[in-house]
DNA sequence: ACCTGAACACCGTTCAAGT
DNA sequence: ACCTGAACACCGTTCAAGT
């Protein structure tokens, strides 16, 4: 019945804005979704344009592959994650030690959050051309200007402060990644513990 | 000519010692191969076979799915890295922090140098299966042996080892992925900025 | 026990054709 | 400008059949 109606009337009225001329957008929140309710989901193209109510043609008057949608969307994450970096930051007052571990705790929870589409990010699939995109590296750019500042006001070691914020991305990345990965034992990926985590790299930076 | 000479003639002679009753471990090898000659390859199963000259049926017989061989593949790589990482161990009279670089330094080349290896390690699709088996953690109970010797010796500040250990284990398959993804600026990437960002996190190991 | 070839249900991508 | 359907060259996996 619903079909019958004819699938070229406006569905814009309240509910799904699909085919209504922002199909580029509807894909990349589709596979999103998709992503967010299976991590481990196989992406593939023709299952998001399904979803989406298309033909599996029609991303092709979008993105120029399935690349280039993977990559848009692993961009879209690098942007969410910077913002979520930026939000856990405290106010102006705040120590540099709470700064770094609200920042820290924040990126890392992002990730456990997000399993498919931090892994997306990282992946190969995504290609070099996020990673090469400043997009990407504005993410971790939130740390590195703490750390800076850190710097300038003499609260850390002192040290060439990119070896320090290589040291901060790794850490929390690797973190993120490997307790998705389920690689941490039992007692190792509760909160507390993985602040001890964060605390041991923290003493490092510290004079 | 030389296929027509019968495709069942043993070729054990001197050179490719396929299809006589190895092709198990044949596969593994073909896989291996291809990986390292292009560490973006997708992986395919009938390239493997073909590669391997069976059917693309014929690694049925000896593992259950693609994943079962990308799985055994993965473990032979953590087998592969806890051996350059104890093959990089000093001699039992040198100090903790050597040690400590070592390892670290080791773990990381082993990664960048087996960049398609190292990737599919830590994949989804080695799965579950490869991260609960004790082979994959095995690779980083060097390291963890390590630092619970330094704790008994006192020469680490005080705190639960195995919160150490992660940060450590995080620290070094951080620097590696994001390496290898190219995400670290290329002053980052030299063997003198890696060793600062080490020796960051040694520091707040040490007391 | 091990291997093959045909077969099935999928992919990503291209292209002529429609509006 | 955007979308569709058929078509092509691939996959992973199953299965009957061969030795």
């Amino acid at each position: 019945m619903d079909d019958s109606t004819g699938s070229r009337a406006k569905a814009t009225a309240g509910g799904r804005r699909y085919h209504h001329g922002d199909l580029r957008r509807a894909l990349l929140e589709t596979a999103e979704a998709m992503l967010r309710e299976d991590p481990s989901w196989q992406f593939t193209l023709r299952e998001v344009a399904r979803r989406a109510g298309v033909s599996h043609t029609a991303p092709y008057n979008h993105f120029e592959d399935k690349a280039a949608l993977l990559a848009e969307l692993a961009l879209m994450g690098f942007d969410r994650l910077r913002e979520a970096c930026l939000a856990a930051m405290p106010g102006p007052g705040a120590e540099l030690r709470a700064e770094y571990l609200a920042v820290a705790r924040a990126y890392v929870s992002f990730g456990v959050e997000n399993p498919g589409l931090y892994r997306l990010m990282f992946s190969q699939e995504a290609g070099a051309a996020v990673h090469e995109n400043p997009r990407s590296r504005a993410a971790f750019g939130v740390m590195l200007e703490m750390l800076e500042r850190g710097q300038r006001e003499g609260l850390l070691r002192k040290r060439r402060v990119r070896s320090q914020a290589a040291a901060c991305w790794a850490e929390v990345h690797g973190i993120t990644m490997l307790t998705m990965d389920g690689l941490f034992r039992r007692e190792t990926v509760g909160r507390k513990a993985l602040d001890e985590a964060l605390e041991t790299l923290l003493e490092g930076l510290e004079p």
